[in-house]
DNA sequence: GTGAAAGCGCTAACAG
DNA sequence: CTGTTAGCGCTTTCAC
């Protein structure tokens, strides 16, 4: 028996050289249990042998199930995303799923599209970032009944089931420790807050609590997400309201900025000012002085949003989640200097 | 006319709904010229109102493409691996093709796996990471005719030609610079170099230029990757080698660690000991001091990289590209200390 | 337990 | 310029 090696081997290949039908090798590969052990044994000999490997989109376009789940993240330019997808994957590799990854780089637009590419394409189940965006966008995955979880964001009645934690109240857990240091005039730099409910989340959790315990508003500056920008939003924090004892970072990243600003321009943290950042990823503990922060289970997060989603995608139903999130004091916060 | 919502429309829908056959609906959408005005216009209508979308795995089973780039990378959880591939995926966004991300966790086995996976999925083109790798994965992309470039590797003589930087001359660079200033013991801390050609170009590199000056070889010690690992390393080389005056390490990451491990021991840097870096990542401007470390254009290479392997894709041949590195001198390295 | 046959939705000759 | 037709490789009834 002779093989023509300038082809891949096709169903057919494999039926042919087994003495089966098609029919026969596909059940061998999808419903073991439907075809007697002997034969079955000859057939995955040859599909060995062979080297025989299903064709996906012949696959995909009879059984409607790709065995794909597409995810739609701001950026993978953020290691705070980047532990959890690399968690969210590994589940799903573990179960026989493939991962589609595209990214909308914070913009509402190219979210959209990516997520009807993926559609398209065929992704039995989506994930995606947080709940703010186009109800348009809902009303699209109810009519192509895709099943989709959101992830970073926990709101029980939201138009999804979410895997999250709480924003607002992990903040305010950090807020309330402040006062309780004795901080009265607060800053607070946050990234963008448009269509991003996460950073929405982090600035209510602060303002919440300020009005809760009848202190004044903060000063709040908005600013793209990087490290030198959390440095320049501390220069325009600094000019409105110079005598902050305190500065709310809404992430990690902006507040290394903020701590090494504040070096540059020769002010002690946390004796002069103190600073806080939100995430907990590696960074907090390399800056100096370490980033009091509150630290959120990026990995526990991205294995249950996975659970979740694979359980949409076989048909059963999931209840929202929210983690546990905790308080992770160092040495960048300390109660304000008597003046 | 009256249209059945609870489907998604097919090519012959549209067909029908516009009273022409599927094929002129299938070149109003794939070959716009080959149909008159008049009808196409009628028919993109058509498409619209229905918001029909073609069938992706339809498509790709006739059409033998699909629009597809698969990438396999180590790991997400990298700075470096996340902003390359951003911008990989950026450029193909734009020309129209999805990318499809597969990790292999350092691990040669789930690597070989998934560069299957995506090739069974119909990939019409792969990137890789360096080039330790199978060499029957090789022949297999060759067999199955899948075009393929590495990137973070440079070798121009490779299976597969490459986007990428020359690790060995760009850390000699960096070596020959610190001989200049006068270090002699020099220890060598490096990510795991088996299966990973950038660890052992690096290490290489430090080797070579030490050889050819006539120094005496360097300590080495292969760790994980990881802030917490860079640690750990320095205490191992420290107790073999306590003498070192400047220790090297194979990425930021690890170079970070040290710095952090080397405050705790009471070490000041560069006054005690000398650090140095790879990548310069954001990482590096944020510890104290600021590490002197080789600058990669990782961005340049992911678009390059991209270039490369649409070019590949639409039959066109590529050489293989050696992007630039650059020494950013910062102040944790410094001439040794007279003992 | 296994085979025959009918498509899944689309593209690509080939006619007209 | 447009329609007809023949599959792409696979899964899935429906018979046997």
């Amino acid at each position: 028996m002779r093989f023509d090696m300038s082809r891949t081997p096709t169903l057919e290949d494999v039926a042919e050289a087994a003495g089966v039908s098609t029919a026969t090798v596909s059940r061998c590969l999808n419903a073991p249990e439907k075809v007697v052990e002997e034969t079955r044994r000859r057939v995955l000999e040859i599909v060995d042998t062979l080297g025989y490997s299903p064709n996906f989109s012949a696959r995909a376009l009879v059984a409607k199930r790709t065995q794909t789940i597409g995810a739609v993240i701001p950026t993978m330019e953020n290691a705070i995303f980047a532990e959890g997808i690399q968690a969210f994957q590994d589940v799903l590799q573990e179960r026989g799923f493939t991962l589609l990854i595209a990214s909308s780089g914070y913009d509402p637009n190219a979210e959209g599209d990516a997520i009807r590419t993926l559609a398209a394409r065929g992704a039995d189940g989506l994930l995606l970032i947080g709940f703010d965006r186009d109800p348009k966008l809902y009303d699209f995955l109810a009519t192509q009944s895709i099943p989709a979880v959101v992830a970073w964001s926990y709101s029980p009645g939201g138009p999804l089931p979410s895997v999250g934690f709480d924003n607002t109240g992990a903040m305010a857990g950090l807020v309330s420790h402040a006062l309780d240091l004795g901080h009265v005039r607060i800053g607070v730099i946050s990234g963008r807050q448009k269509g991003n409910d996460r950073a929405q989340g982090r600035v209510e959790g602060v303002r919440a609590t300020l009005r809760a315990a009848g202190k004044p508003a903060p000063f709040i500056v908005e600013t793209d997400y990087g490290i030198a920008e959390g440095g320049g939003a501390l220069d325009r924090l600094l000019s409105e309201a110079p005598d902050v004892t305190l500065v709310i970072c809404g992430n990690d990243v902006l507040a290394a900025g903020v701590i090494r600003r504040a070096r540059e321009c020769g002010l002690a943290v946390p004796q002069h000012i103190s600073v806080t950042g939100f995430d907990d990823i590696a960074l907090a503990r390399l800056v100096d002085p370490e980033l009091t922060t509150v630290q959120v289970p990026h990995r526990a997060m991205g294995e249950a949003a996975a659970r979740a989603i694979l359980a949409l995608v076989s048909g059963d139903s999931v209840e929202s989640l929210a983690l546990p999130t905790s308080l992770c004091l160092r040495s960048s916060l300390a109660p304000p200097r008597e003046r």
